[in-house]
DNA sequence: CCTGCGAATGTTATAATGTTTCAAATATCG
DNA sequence: CGATATTTGAAACATTATAACATTCGCAGG
């Protein structure tokens, strides 16, 4: 079987999951934007993921939970979880995931393995300099940037590093 | 009106759609790979417009073209100039772009003006290395990497800088 | 030449992802 | 309470991508 470890050691991941729901309805209460129970759902099914989720996914499970839900349920309440950087949508993947630095200022770094299917955020602040820099030389003014490497996590390496 | 400039400067734009064409086929000699006439013609369709064109878009050109095609012709098009590097596709737009280093080892990014559309390639060396290097503290093996950049190019930046 | 085999294409249908639209409900504030 | 703006419900639709299977084409060996 394939499932590997979590990332990227064993934790109480239900802790995590309320450590960031705790901390989306702080900066929610900052911006007075609402976090609605639809929200919070999302944001919380999102967390518990370790894999990005895609917006069907999310309607599926808010669906099995009795909850009438539209495609346009979920799609509004990952856009609002996006404007406030409480998730990230994975261009690569059409899916979105958890921001592990919700409140702070980056440029979202995304390693997606693709024998496992997690995927860990890095800040990055050399590779966002080098992209600013780079752009710079073509007068190109950056607003948001897409990162998005796959590859093999270390777990996934060791097991199979023949492709 | 909004279209803007050609990037970056006024070409003979026929004139280097025919040299990309030039590359692809050396390329694909050098690989005994067939560039057959509909992959061709995808790629010139391609590369003759200067913003990404999404599948269907090179879909409706060559329905109108008189060429019997289906959703399926054109994907499988793309995905053999992808897998010889002749094209490149623009995940953040589901769109697919010429690729200006054919034949070059390179990690393309990719400079999207949300304005005029355009899209620019560069190589971005360092650019590499940075995530190379941010993905080795995290031991992980990075294979492909997506890197896009929206913004606003020089000449739309000088027309409205102000969102 | 022709025949057999793998690569490429045609064709139909369908899956997966995302949006528009408009009406109803709910929150918020004076 | 009443006016207003935000959020949600609901149905339909648009866009992007793939599956499955039959057919044709290119080419090497007999």
């Amino acid at each position: 079987m394939s499932t590997r470890a979590l990332p990227y050691r064993p934790h109480n991941h239900d802790a995590c999951v309320q450590q960031a729901l705790a901390s989306a309805r702080a900066i929610c209460q900052q911006h007075k934007a609402r976090l609605t129970p639809t929200r919070e759902r999302v944001l919380e099914l999102i967390w518990q993921s370790h894999k990005p989720l895609g917006a069907y996914d999310v309607l599926a499970e808010l669906t099995s939970e009795g909850h009438s839900a539209a495609p346009p349920t979920v799609y509004r309440a990952l856009d609002f979880l996006q404007q406030y950087g409480l998730v990230h949508r994975i261009a690569s993947l059409n899916a979105f995931t958890g921001c592990t630095y919700a409140g702070e200022q980056h440029t979202g770094m995304f390693l997606i393995c693709r024998a496992c299917g997690n995927v860990l955020e890095l800040r990055g602040i050399e590779v966002s300099t080098a992209i600013h820099n780079a752009a710079g030389t073509e007068a190109f003014h950056p607003e948001t940037i897409t990162l998005e490497v796959s590859g093999l996590c270390p777990g996934c390496k060791t097991e199979a590093p023949h492709e």
